[in-house]
DNA sequence: GCCGTTTTCGGCCCGACTGTTTTCAGTCG
């Protein structure tokens, strides 16, 4: 196991620990653990275990450095195996309600019995909650309201984590033989922020065994159905994949119609029908031979026909078509034409530039394409660096240096840090002599020139609740630069937290704004803030607003960038990574930015090391 | 469960907010 994995294991511990209403010092000796353990770098964690010095670590004593090697050698740990079987998981899911902590959780259990989600909302529902000593009637009201938001977000799930399923599966569709494309569709594609359901279009010669390598996935919990040329599961996440096999010619068709968006497409129909033509997910036609008359006098629609013709291209070599097909083929009017193989092709038969899946939501791309106006979007690749992230100094899960390892191992030019600041007590904000220490540290760091990557200091500074910043300006001076973030005082009204935020944009320390929203995804609703307001505040102050690509924030909203650009607001695309893996999450800030319109110049961390730092620089005048 | 120029027991970490209270416990960040 490695360090992280266990500080996980001793975390859990830690809230089971509190479900059983053990003593909280002892709860907070675990979670201290755990944070201790991630201090040390992976290397050092080996020696320590291997030399048995384990009790040298501030925060591990006797008991914990016993349970860290056990876990370290064998990857289990009876105490927690045991400890885990002794407390029903309803309990557990229960934390995931706001409002509900260990101790209401435990009064519940006692009194009432209630060990699930489901107990909960009946007894909620009864009235008997709020008879209960030390709860009322709001509380079980908020519950109630808590579980309901609960199953609304529980049909959709983070893209992040749809992504990290899908991005397999379709590397597996891919290998398998007889398939000719596969692709993911849907919102997954487009790369909105959450996913409902996965949307997987194949074209196969064959679709037997591709259906049936798709419905016995051994993540698959459940069949729901299983056709001629379709299938759909659901994994044990609860969410559910929707497999559709086409034939070749067909592919860019359904391709396109199952990425959507449903306005996207509205506006696609209408175009193709103003010249003439019927678009679905079956082709594109003549709008005349939409519905046709069969020789018996019957009349078809194309899907039809399109349906028919599916069935028998499944039972011929693909270079052989009927003599019908043949003629319809070549029936088109040319304004079409010849042969719609890509979506980029079915673009171009509609007079249209390509447009980028993330941008077909029906909000002008369309007239961009048909204008040529389309923007070149940021991509991946065109990331050179990033600068909010934390360390174990703060919150963070690996020390600075593992930190910019990781960096490196990305080729990035350069990363900065931004650990929380001193108000941020929940997450170990820096005091300034720490603060300070860090800084000393991250200077020897480049002095030293152990890493390819260059490092920036920075840190992420509490927006007080009247909006100052939490650090002295002479503190603040010192860095390469500021990101300011709200962290409390979260129901202040939107006057209110308006105000505070734009004047702390106004203060001349601040480079960037930290999550603008303080939203998390299918979690926690924004404060209210007035976006707009804060927006031109921060560009007549000359403040960069992060696209913060935490999965669970992407917070300023992907919907608020392509205006805000356009009247030249700068973009820093912020990870806010806690640990080494977090620093992927640029790919979701990435997906985002796309859907903003963005481009490479809109962003700041697009730039090079000397052009960032003379930005920097720039600031400081 | 950890720690100690408090050394083997007694303390361990801040502040706002909410809802339940009538002086405070629980939750959250």
């Amino acid at each position: 196991m490695t360090k992280n994995d266990i500080a996980g294991v001793l975390e859990e511990i830690g809230t089971l620990l509190e479900l059983k209403g053990e003593n909280p010092f002892k709860v907070r000796a675990y979670q201290a653990g755990a944070r201790a353990l991630e201090g040390i770098e992976e290397a050092e964690l080996v020696r320590l275990v291997k030399e048995e010095q384990l009790q040298t670590v501030k925060g591990i004593g006797e008991a914990l450095a016993q349970k860290i090697t056990e876990l370290h050698a064998t990857g289990r740990l009876e105490f927690y195996e045991k400890l885990k079987t002794s407390i029903e998981p309803g309990l557990v899911e229960m934390l995931q309600i706001p409002g509900l902590g260990p101790k209401k959780i435990k009064a519940l259990h006692d009194r009432l019995s209630i060990a699930d989600i489901a107990a909960l909302t009946k007894a909620c529902q009864a009235g008997s909650v709020a008879e209960l000593e030390g709860f009322g009637e709001k509380t079980q009201e908020k519950i109630l309201a808590g579980i309901k938001n609960r199953e609304a977000y529980g049909r959709r799930h983070l893209w992040w984590e749809a992504w990290e399923i899908a991005e397999p599966m379709v590397a597996g569709l891919r290998a398998l033989p007889g398939v000719i494309h596969a692709e993911a569709a849907g919102s997954l594609r487009r790369g909105l922020e959450t996913v409902g359901d996965l949307d997987f279009i194949v074209a196969a010669k064959k679709i037997e065994p591709v259906v049936e390598w798709f419905t016995t996935l051994p993540q698959v919990k459940e069949v729901t159905a299983k056709g001629e040329t379709k299938a759909s599961v659901r994994f044990e996440s609860g969410l559910q994949a929707d497999l559709r096999i086409v034939p070749e010619e067909q592919f860019a068709f359904a391709l396109h119609h199952f990425t959507g968006s449903k306005d996207h497409n509205v506006q696609m129909r209408q175009r193709a029908l103003a010249r003439g033509l019927s678009l679905s997910e079956w082709g594109l036609v003549p709008e005349a031979d939409r519905e046709l008359t069969t020789e018996d006098g019957g009349r078809k629609t194309v899907k039809a026909v399109v349906a028919e013709r599916t069935l028998s291209s499944k039972d011929q070599a693909p270079t052989s078509k009927s003599g019908k097909d043949g003629e319809k083929e070549k029936k088109g009017d040319g304004r079409q034409g010849s042969v719609v193989g890509t979506e980029k092709e079915l673009f171009k038969a509609l007079g249209l530039h390509f447009i980028p899946p993330e941008l077909r939501e029906g909000l002008g791309e369309i007239e961009a394409a048909d204008q040529g106006e389309l923007p070149r979007l940021i991509e991946l690749a065109d990331l050179r660096g990033a600068f909010h992230n934390h360390t174990t100094a703060s919150d963070g899960r690996n020390t600075l240096a593992e930190m910019v390892g990781a960096a490196e191992a990305l080729g990035w030019e350069y990363l900065g840090f931004a650990d929380h600041s001193k108000s941020s007590f929940q997450a170990n904000g820096l005091s300034e002599e720490r603060l300070f220490a860090q800084v000393d540290e991250i200077h020897a760091l480049n002095a030293a020139r152990r890493f390819k990557t260059h490092v920036f200091t920075g840190v992420e500074c509490d927006i007080l609740t009247d909006g100052r910043l939490d650090y002295e300006d002479a503190v603040l001076a010192k860095l390469d630069y500021v990101v300011a973030s709200v962290h409390n005082a979260f129901a202040q009204d939107e006057d209110k937290m308006t105000a505070r935020i734009i004047r702390a944009l106004e203060n001349p320390h601040t480079t960037m704004l930290g999550h603008l929203t303080g939203r998390l995804l299918l979690r926690r609703e924004s404060y209210h803030v007035n976006a707009v307001k804060v927006i031109d505040a921060a560009i007549a102050n000359r403040v960069i607003i992060e696209l913060n690509a935490s999965p669970w924030r992407l917070d300023m909203d992907w919907r608020h960038w392509r205006k805000a650009a356009e009247r030249g607001l700068l973009c820093s695309i912020n990870p806010d990574a806690h640990e080494t893996g977090g620093l992927a999450h640029v790919r979701a800030g990435i997906n985002a930015a796309r859907k903003g319109w963005l481009t490479s110049e809109n962003v700041l961390n697009t730039r090079s090391l000397a052009q960032v730092k003379k930005y920097f620089a720039g600031r400081k005048k």
